[in-house]
DNA sequence: CTGGGGAGGGGGCCC
DNA sequence: GGGGCCCCCTCCCCA
């Protein structure tokens, strides 16, 4: 059985801005002033179901503007809040599904339209009609609202979807039409098969920077490069103390955190 | 017990 | 609308 089928996410009480994590996550924030940025591949990787390239690493030219992380704030769930730094500053930053490339948010701006479920406000009708729509896929809209929305159910389990789209994407976790050749394990998507090819053909097309380790998975090179980090990117509220990954944090919790904060 | 690597899944964004 | 890709997250296992 998937493991994800299991467990689901500890802490999911913020929605993930792809946008934002990226720039911490690879531009800024968790890469202490001592390390040089981490070379992430280019998206070249596509064609390793067919065939395995050597993948060359070109190294991301941005450069660094390191926020100082003695001064991150600590939090006890979860990932270091950045998005409380002047960088992000509040509305600015429009988890507008991530497309951050727009212009500023418009809470910027003078705000007329109040969304009916969240506190942000649009000065155009057809901003908040945009945004309020992203609310008609969580599970606790008001029932008035959501009751006149289509319901789309998987019959394989009991979860639903507002969209077709979004309900056939959950059935190939049912269905799992992506069969290794070489094991006959099955997937749900194909860049999943071609990750587990990988542990076939001991493909690692993403390599350290800092040291001589390589991987065949993206996040986990970047849980190594926490590893690189003398701030680790999640912390104890308790202790302040901090770990490269969520799963040690909680490991950490649930054993007890005894540390008075240092 | 802790830290880290390996493997895998889901949701979301972009083209 | 579908596919590709990304990020986040999780669990398992081992040192």
């Amino acid at each position: 059985m998937p493991r994800s089928f299991l467990v689901k996410k500890y802490f999911s009480s913020k929605k993930p801005c792809y946008r934002e994590s990226l720039l911490l996550d690879s531009q800024t924030a968790f890469v202490p002033e001592s390390f040089p940025r981490a070379a992430l591949p280019t998206q070249n990787h596509s064609s390793a179901l067919t065939c395995y390239p050597a993948v060359p690493f070109t190294p991301l030219p941005a450069p660094l503007s390191p926020i100082a992380p003695a001064s991150l704030p600590p939090s006890p769930l979860g990932p270091l809040d950045l998005s409380s730094s002047p960088f992000s500053s509040s509305g600015e930053e429009d988890e507008d599904n991530g497309r951050s490339s727009d212009p500023p948010s418009p809470d910027a701006l003078q705000a007329v339209y109040h969304c009916m479920y969240c506190a942000k406000s649009y000065t155009s009708l057809s901003a908040l009609s945009h945004h309020q729509t992203s609310h008609l896929c969580v599970p606790s809209l008001p029932a008035e609202a959501s009751a006149s929305r289509p319901a789309f159910h998987c019959k394989h389990c009991p979860k639903e979807y507002t969209s077709l789209g979004a309900l056939k994407m959950h059935i190939r976790s049912h269905t799992l039409p992506c069969v290794c050749t070489t094991c006959g394990k099955a997937f749900s998507r194909p860049w999943l098969l071609r990750g587990h090819i990988r542990t076939h053909t001991g493909e690692r097309p993403f390599a350290c920077q800092h040291c001589t380790r390589a991987f065949a998975d993206r996040s986990n090179l970047r849980a190594h490069l926490q590893t690189h980090s003398e701030v680790k990117k999640y912390q104890c509220g308790s202790c302040s103390r901090t770990f490269s990954r969520m799963s040690l944090l909680h490991k950490h919790n649930a054993s007890g955190c005894s540390s008075p904060t240092s």
